[in-house]
DNA sequence: GTCGACATGTAAATTGTTACATGATTTA
DNA sequence: TAAATCATGTAACAATTTACATGTCGAC
């Protein structure tokens, strides 16, 4: 059984909402932008959008809107909806979020623009910065003892994840930078 | 109505038949080297693996095998699970593999060691790298573009993507001499 | 002798995929 | 006027997550 009645979205309602933000979209529209843009893995298709506009309707973390007849109509966010996002942007960044699910953390990030303070934002990079610092770290230990061991390309693709993963902490490092300034000024 | 009774392995069939590709596994074995190696977003959990199992069982992809009544049993890759894995290592990669799908190719990858010969790797990386490259235009093309109507934001997180774009490039390109100098030898 | 890891599973609920359906509007 | 794109949906199905259940074995 599950224990909560609660509101817990998934990844694809959290991407809507995010996109929505600041401005109302189309299902369609909402739609277009999944499948056209890098933002999207998180999937398109009819199928799961529009159960999923449903869904947060149902929630009233969206509503839908008709500006006037000749306008289709809308899905616009609402105050809870934004405040569903505000929390799920604003949760502390765990350990296995990084090795496991760093898409979503990026998701979060794109979407922190004006919903959260930069000093939240500090912490999301600095904490994002150290978790992924030691995880690199834990990589190359094992690397260290273990490529003798590994097929190449169990070795190459290993390596990979490793170049991957100094590639992202030199961005979240660019990020940072980019942050504090516009906190300064 | 689906238009096929034919296997359709999914991402996590493929992966439970390239790790048992070369030694039989406990069914717990299996579960714990998703849910500890890097390999792993291919999901763990009891309730995903076992049926998995069972998928793969049915299919005669994989066979149980118990060596002695001490040894508990382990799962075995059949003779057809090799060809279906042999099949999906050597499909031609699409352009949308690499702008969504990225992941199944390093997965693919890791798994070609001992099932596809040398030429078919070299094609399979050159493709990669062709489709890639191509597409690290267009993100270039796109944030020179629009960057500067993009938010902060969104702006940083399209910068990771095509660093990261550009990360795997180089990537590619190493393993592609360590295949090649393979082949001479 | 209890705790944690080993080990294998099932049931319910939810999600997402695939395929189909339908109609309006735009463009070549 | 035919094709493509805009636009919204549903139904059937397959897969995964979450939670529960159960039992063994070794270490401390």
């Amino acid at each position: 059984m599950k224990q909560d009645n609660f509101i817990n979205p998934t990844l694809l309602d959290y991407a809507i909402l995010g996109l929505i933000q600041n401005q109302p979209l189309s299902g369609y529209r909402i739609r277009k932008t999944f499948e056209e843009t890098a933002l999207g893995n998180y999937s398109s298709s009819p199928g799961s959008i529009y159960p999923a506009l449903k869904r947060l309707q149902k929630y009233e973390l969206v509503e839908k809107i008709k500006l006037s007849a000749s306008v289709k109509s809308q899905f616009q966010i609402t105050q809870n909806g934004i405040q569903i996002l505000q929390i799920w942007l604003s949760k502390p960044i765990e350990k296995m979020e990084v090795e496991k699910r760093i898409h979503e953390l990026f998701l979060r990030f794109a979407f922190m623009d004006n919903l959260i303070n930069n000093k939240r934002k500090i912490i999301f990079l600095k904490s994002f910065r150290d978790f992924l610092s030691s995880y690199i770290g834990e990589l190359q230990e094992y690397h260290g003892n273990e490529s003798d061991n590994m097929p190449l390309h169990g070795r190459l693709a290993f390596e990979h994840g490793i170049e991957s993963s100094k590639t992202t902490l030199k961005w979240i490092k660019k990020a940072l930078l980019q942050i504090t300034k516009n906190e300064i000024k």
